[in-house]
DNA sequence: TTTTGAGTTGTTCGA
DNA sequence: GTCGAACAACTCAAA
């Protein structure tokens, strides 16, 4: 019944062996079945040395491979350009086919079809599944067919596309199909990085670290709708980088929220069904990537300069929120999401710096990073995008430091010059006395700087800038 | 077919 | 102090 004698199944941003859509089909599909992984040079090349991320996919891949050879399979791990490295693999081990999970990004796309290219030149089929998303591409569509540009009406859909849709988990392939590897695990320092500080961050790796967060969380999602705008507290899943890398199924986690079915699960499913959104935004359209969603922001003329964008970057902008969160982002790879939106609107409603700037920063150091996502709640924030904000709704950074984190405790842990000082001035440490920031250890201009823009004047431009674009 | 209402994440202003 | 309105324009679904 096996369609083909011999498959190789390429893992990619899916690193687990467990409910695994691609792989399960793949096995399934013939009679032996080779796995590979492919350090992709055309992507490291533009990395920096010491990456996180690599570090992350690396330790994950490690432990897919010991994971596949407990099975009585293996994992051959290759550094090179994918898109030679997948047909020359497949043609040294004689498949007739590969299998692998469908993959929304453009780059991602050109690659697919360059290797899809490839292998037919020489007979054999390249098999994409679902996998990333609950619902991708024309899956949810509304009435007259087309793809959503709002959410919520996208998000109905999708909700009752779920109540009808089969989420158990892909049974792990049959040990009697899986073939051993050859070849070992390039180290980290052979692929050309060096280790990061990522083995002191609170974030297990791999299928092992995706489960035991996936774990963690269920005890708490019950409170997610009120905890999880609060970054000082554990309110967050926290499983962002499993459910980039895949270490995590996007379906553990719907079942996770369908089991729950409280009001934190329900919270929480808007956002898993959020990333579906954008993964279809990005799947239609393309262009996003380059350019704002709706034509009439295209061409703002974003006045931000580059010492506005260097404050941002390094967290010393005078507003404690916004710094904290760019503190937490260098120093761990990772934001709390209420505070990404508060120095996204920051960046691009008081800095008045092009939203492109803000999401290739996020890029190169999110540890979650990804494409869709960053793209989609960056125009989002910057009012530019798909649904995306009205331009006249802008955070004031004080308020939303006020109300998410009242007493400074998330400041305080990101921003340890404004350990010290009083609750009442933490929102706003440039309005102490000087006496008081001599007490607390912390005098502007000198510990910490004075707010580098007027929230009150840059909104005023920020609106007339949106004002201009529409004329 | 047309109309109507509602829409992730907010702030400011004036009564 | 609290409250409602205003801040646009467009998509989508229901009436």
């Amino acid at each position: 019944m096996s369609a083909y004698d011999a498959g190789l199944f390429w893992f990619r941003r899916d690193l687990r062996d467990e409910d695994n859509a691609g792989l399960h089909q793949a096995a399934r599909a013939c009679r032996r079945l080779h796995c590979a992984f492919v350090f992709d040079s055309a992507i490291l090349e533009a990395l920096p040395r010491a990456d996180r991320r690599v570090e992350f996919i690396h330790r994950s891949v490690g432990e897919l491979r010991e994971s596949l050879r407990q099975r009585g399979g293996g994992l051959h791990v290759v550094h090179d350009d994918a898109t030679a490295a997948i047909p020359r693999l497949a043609h040294e081990l004689g498949v007739d086919a590969v299998f692998a999970n469908g993959d929304y990004e453009p780059y991602a796309r050109q690659r697919d079809a360059a290797v899809e290219q490839a292998l037919r030149e020489h007979g054999r089929r390249l098999h994409l599944a679902k996998d990333q998303a609950l619902f991708e591409k024309d899956e949810i569509v509304s009435r007259s067919g087309r793809p959503f540009a709002i959410f919520t009406p996208y998000r109905n859909a999708w909700r009752a596309a779920l109540d009808d849709f089969h989420v158990e988990a892909y049974p792990p392939p049959d040990a009697r199909v899986l073939v051993a590897d050859k070849g070992g695990l390039p180290s980290l320092p052979e692929l050309g990085f060096e280790a990061t500080d990522l083995s002191r961050q609170a974030l297990p790796c791999g299928m092992s670290g995706g489960r035991a967060q996936l774990e963690a969380f269920a005890s708490r999602i019950d409170d997610y709708a009120e905890a999880r705008d609060f970054p000082a507290r554990p309110g967050v899943s926290r499983l962002s980088v499993h459910n980039r890398f895949g270490t995590v199924s996007i379906r553990a986690a719907a079942r996770l929220a369908r089991a729950s079915r409280g009001g934190g699960a329900s919270t929480w499913l808007d956002e898993i069904a959020w990333r579906d959104f954008f993964f279809q935004v990005l799947w239609h359209h393309p262009r996003v990537v380059h350019e704002a969603f709706r034509h009439e922001h295209a061409d703002l003329d974003w006045p931000g300069d580059e010492r506005l964008f260097a404050a941002w970057c390094e967290g010393r902008t005078g507003y404690p929120l916004v710094d904290a969160g760019m503190r937490e982002l260098l120093s761990t790879g990772f934001m709390h999401n209420r505070v990404r939106m508060v120095v996204a609107s920051f960046l691009t409603k008081d800095l008045l710096v092009d939203w492109r700037q803000g999401e290739r920063f996020f890029a190169r150091h999110l540890l979650d990073y990804d494409l869709a996502a960053n793209n989609g709640n960056w125009q989002w924030a910057a009012s530019t995008g798909c649904d995306a904000q009205p331009y006249f709704r802008i955070f004031n950074p004080e308020k939303q430091s006020e109300r998410f984190d009242p007493q400074g405790e998330y400041i305080r842990r990101h921003a340890p010059e404004l350990a010290r000082v009083p609750a009442r001035y933490i929102h706003a440490p440039s309005r102490m006395p000087l006496h008081e920031q001599q007490a607390a250890g912390c005098v502007i201009g000198r510990d910490y700087p004075a707010p580098v823009v007027e929230h009150a004047t840059q909104r005023a431009k920020a609106l007339a800038l949106f004002r201009r674009a529409r004329d």
